[in-house]
DNA sequence: CATCTTATGCTCACGGAGAGTATAAATGGC
DNA sequence: GCCATTTATACTCTCCGTGAGCATAAGATG
């Protein structure tokens, strides 16, 4: 640590000016499909560029999605900061860094009139939908590849560490699937070259798997919010910025088995939430619906105060 | 999404440049005390500029990283990025990014001859270190100005509310203490004026709490760091890449608990390592001690490959 | 009224985690 | 050589969270 520029005040803005983009993950459940804001015909995530006139990234972010969707965002969350080469492929062309951002709204709360539109994010990860269990495309095209693959490694240990890898992280042959592993799937699935967006515009779009691609990195930011959100939803009361104002338990547990991807085994997942207080009865039951009428509970937003920092867990069983 | 520049390619470099900088949590622990590389007399962390010339933030972090300490690093992930108006308060400065990185090595591994040195992380967090019960300073100094502060709220209800979420993230009261929420500590006595850092340049230095100061906001990323490997040592075998080849459980367990800032239950401790088969005998014992010689062990290397994706877990008791 | 569907209450069994007890193997002091 | 001390290591016990299933209630529909 000699001598480059340790402190900040020794070398300001000398060579190393880059651009800096927000890229948004904005999801939301509207019954039982997770969605995701897209633009340019579902094919790119909306961005923008991180301007002076704001005073911090998030104030940047939730300025420009309030901006063009019309109602505010809820909960927000940093994912994550790719370093993209100078786009045109040109070494001189500047640095782009994309500062991607979580953030979780209603469908209902964006307006109307906008380029961008609504899209279920399973529309570009079918795999990664195991509610009615493991999805066919799994064991028909996807682990077949995959397996290809393995066996083209060149020596017989790596063919078995390939395809050991793959088995976990799939979890293929009985083993059972974490839900939470969807950027692991997806890079894998790049690494095997099942992926479009990987195939660096050589014409061999024959062998790639099923799901809808996306712009540059824009599927692998949409993974990351999604194995974020997955894994945050066990610990944080997070759904709730996803559900109405009143809903029953049973519209609850169906936004988090479609964010998980999985199903929830429903005793048990009213237990915890009850006997964590996470929501209280509004005294209303629920109109419109077949079978006993349900019970409609509010989200106590008292625990915000009570547990910002301490923990709720949402069951999701394994089979 | 109507007017502004959605997708990339329509903005090219315009007015939103800035700079970008990468700073670097680098941790070890040596014989019970985890260590950060300082600079600046241990004012401020390292940190270099992202350059034309780097295929990947990561990549120059590594790169900088080994070449000013000679040594590479092992585990490296990426923390947060932070913006800061431009640094001089000029609006027409460019913003500057500050994307932060958590690296892991070992202390003997790092050259001499630098101007980087270690310096022990609770040297910035005193009250972060509950291995001999809660620290006397925490009851003596920080309860009472977190009370003082309180107080100081408004209304009533105000008054509770701060005075219970300060309980609650510092485990006041008897309250159980989450070695986890470093962050939302240090964010807390930023808030209540308690932090030097956070007196904008007013001399109201006498009502601040123990713990050395850094440049900018070097210590929140350092306490960034701290909860990321406080919660990552729960279920990644990330402490291994701060241990040396051959070590003795005991001290593994002290390195844990050096990290966790709390004790750990022997006996259970040696039952969850062996039983996850994450280390192996290397048929030697320790030489130079006390006691009972212990058996040295080694990472097992090969539960990378089977579990790198799987958990692991360690116990942290609460009493 | 039989049936279907959803809501809701209750029980049970297993396994993991926290905590304690007991014994073994070394050292150093007397 | 004996004893106190320190650390290592093997077992055991209990509690509780969690997964899972059973049973019943309360509506709609034909």
């Amino acid at each position: 640590m000699a001598k480059s520029p340790q402190k900040k005040s020794s070398a300001p803005a000398s060579g190393n000016a880059v651009t800096a983009d927000l890229v948004a993950v904005l999801v939301a459940v509207t019954d039982g499909t997770p969605k995701i804001v897209t633009i340019a015909g579902g094919s790119a995530l909306p961005s923008g560029p991180f301007e002076f006139t704001h005073r911090s990234l998030q104030t940047a972010l939730r300025a420009w999605v309030e901006a063009q969707t019309g109602h505010p965002l809820g909960y927000v969350e940093q994912l994550y900061t790719f370093a993209d080469r100078g786009r045109s492929g040109d070494a001189k062309s500047p640095h782009s860094v994309s500062i991607s951002y979580l953030g979780l709204t209603r469908e209902d709360r964006v307006g109307e009139g906008f380029e961008a539109h609504w899209s279920g994010w399973y529309d570009y990860f079918p795999w990664e939908d195991h509610r009615a269990g493991a999805p066919s495309s799994l064991a028909k095209i996807i682990a077949p590849k995959l397996k290809a693959w393995a066996k083209a490694a060149p020596s017989p240990t790596l063919q078995r560490e390939r395809w050991q890898r793959c088995a976990i992280t799939f979890g293929l042959e009985d083993r059972d699937w974490n839900e939470e592993l969807v950027l692991q799937r997806y890079e894998l699935l790049w690494e095997a070259s099942l992926i479009p967006e990987a195939n660096h515009s050589r014409g061999r779009e024959a062998s790639v798997v099923p799901g809808k691609p996306m712009t540059a990195d824009h599927r692998r930011i949409l993974a990351t919010g999604i194995a974020r959100l997955r894994a945050k939803i066990k610990y944080r009361p997070v759904v709730f910025e996803l559900m109405p104002a009143e809903f029953t338990l049973l519209q609850l547990q169906r936004s988090v088995e479609a964010l998980a991807g999985r199903l929830v085994h429903k005793q048990n997942f009213r237990r915890l939430i009850e006997q964590q207080e996470l929501v209280e009865e509004t005294g209303a039951m629920a109109a419109d619906t077949v079978g006993r009428p349900a019970k409609l509970f509010r989200f106590r937003h008292a625990v915000l105060a009570e547990r910002a920092v301490a923990g709720t867990k949402l069951p999701l069983s394994r089979t």
